[in-house]
RNA sequence: GCGGGCGUCGCCAAGUGGUUAAGGCAGCGGCUUGUGGCGCCGCUAUUCGGGGGUUCGAAUCCCCUCGCUCGCCCCA
């Protein structure tokens, strides 16, 4: 019937299911306000430079999971798999790193080329919350306790907070010395694909899901032994403040998350109510990445939540959409017109308005009226048309409490005194 | 990129080689030309994701392709 279909690991969000998306940003923009973190957005298509540049060479993203295609003037383009370098770019190229500190966030597509599967699709929405400037490690704290309340206030339980310390750049160039000779030492005893990681990306091996690679790192150098003092101190900062602020959490020192430019603290949240593709939140420190990419050197740390995954889990109270307030009937040519008019006199109230614009007959629009659950109808017939008036009740089931009302369509001082009577209106609301 | 399951109306489905592709929900219209929630009646797939093949005959068998789904890898 059809032919044209969406492309793989693309979907359509409709407004059924957009009520609950709506419902979760606005609680997540909410709370990102609150805590006066502005938003930031920047354009889906980048250069390809930037992310080999900034995620990095040897990871999965950059190799075989990016958008990437030549346009017209023959540029590499590619669609964001990700918001930080992008973020990072629009500050270092509007100059907007000198000596200043930015809290920001952005919501929006992201674009990974994977076979989709539960939780996971080609194209997907990222919340992405950034501290650029900032070096405490309060601001780390921060940044976590930002993502696990965000969660909390979504209603979601089941959830599991990971955390581990990279170190700094030359805590971890030590350790990459020490654990390459180990690998080396082993490497017939590795799976292929460690193997194949050696040279590109031997961090990762550490998270390997090869339970006989498993086995055999428990004798390699174990990162946390080449962090500096310094390091550890902060490290260990972190883990106590997460503790008097009663944040559950659990050390994973195999933790290195998949893009290169993690330092210091790197962090995740899982769920176990979702599937294989438990993890909701990822997020670290990236103290090198600006200066990497041509800025000053200016700390940073930050996290993204999965959104998809993330309706996934929330709380299904968050489903519900507003019903309409006033659904106006409406017959005749004359009475038409005065819906029109006053579908647009009501539009200066905070009151979903549904007018009913089908023409059929005064029993159906009712029936619509109730399926849609409206709180109260308006009905324009001839003989309202005729003496320039419409006619307004509560929709209940009751015709003593209906508070019914035939009021002129040029009274609107009457029309305002019944909706704030009857519709619940907070009156700060109006307009 | 690799492996398993699946694809019949907007949704949920019956049908598994024989001449008209059940049913339910939703939708639309009527009973009720101006007052809803219930009920009753009627209408809604020349076609079974798409293409090709086998056959006298295909939604049913075969091949290709697209999409969905679950797992691996990896990540949000």
């Amino acid at each position: 019937m059809n032919n044209l279909k969406n492309l793989r690991g693309t979907t359509d969000l409709l407004p059924e299911q957009l009520k609950k998306w709506q419902n979760v940003e606005n609680i997540i923009k909410d709370q990102l306000s609150r805590a006066n973190v502005k938003e930031i957005r920047t354009p889906i298509i980048e250069m390809t430079e930037l992310f080999i540049r900034s995620i990095g060479e040897g990871t999965d993203v950059v190799n075989k999971e990016m958008y990437t295609f030549l346009d017209r003037g023959e540029r590499s383009c590619t669609l964001r798999p990700e918001g930080t370098a992008s973020v990072a770019r629009a500050l270092i190229n509007n100059g907007n790193l000198k000596g200043t500190f930015n809290k920001l966030w952005y919501m929006g597509p992201m674009f990974r080329y994977e076979r989709p599967q539960a939780g996971r699709q080609r194209q997907f929405h990222q919340l992405g919350v950034e501290f650029i400037g900032y070096e405490s490690p309060n601001s780390d704290i921060k940044i976590i306790t930002l993502a696990w309340d965000i969660l909390q206030k979504l209603g979601i339980s089941e959830l599991n907070l990971e955390i581990n310390s990279l170190g700094d750049r030359t805590d971890r160039e030590n350790y990459k010395i020490a654990f390459l000779k180990w690998l080396k030492d082993n490497f017939d005893d590795l799976d292929q694909d460690s193997k194949a990681r050696i040279n590109k990306n031997p961090l990762r091996i550490l998270d390997t899901k090869n339970p006989d690679t498993q086995r055999l790192l428990e004798n390699a150098p174990k990162l946390n032994q080449f962090l500096s003092e310094k390091s550890l101190e902060r490290y260990s900062f972190i883990k106590n403040q997460l503790e008097f602020l009663k944040i559950p959490f659990v050390e994973n020192l195999k933790l290195v998350r998949g893009l290169d430019y993690y330092s210091h603290t790197a962090f995740e949240i899982t769920s176990s109510a979702l599937g294989s593709q438990a993890t909701v939140c990822g997020g670290g420190r990236y103290d090198d990445l600006i200066d990497q990419m041509g800025g000053d050197k200016t700390p940073a740390i930050g996290f993204a939540i999965g959104l998809e995954r993330l309706i996934l889990i929330a709380g299904t109270s968050l489903e519900k959409g507003r019903d309409p307030d006033i659904y106006i009937v409406n017959k005749g040519q004359l009475a038409e017109s005065l819906a029109i008019a006053l579908s647009r006199i009501l539009s200066n109230f905070d009151l979903i308005t549904e007018l009913d614009l089908s023409g059929s007959s005064f029993s159906r629009q009712f029936k619509k009226a109730n399926k849609c659950n409206a709180k109260s109808v308006v009905v324009i017939g001839d003989e309202e048309a005729k003496k320039n008036e419409f006619s307004i009740k509560l929709f209940n089931n009751s015709i003593e409490n209906n508070n019914e009302l035939k009021i002129s369509i040029e009274d609107n001082a009457k029309l305002e005194e019944w909706i704030l009577k009857n519709l619940n209106l907070n009156i700060s609301a109006k307009k």
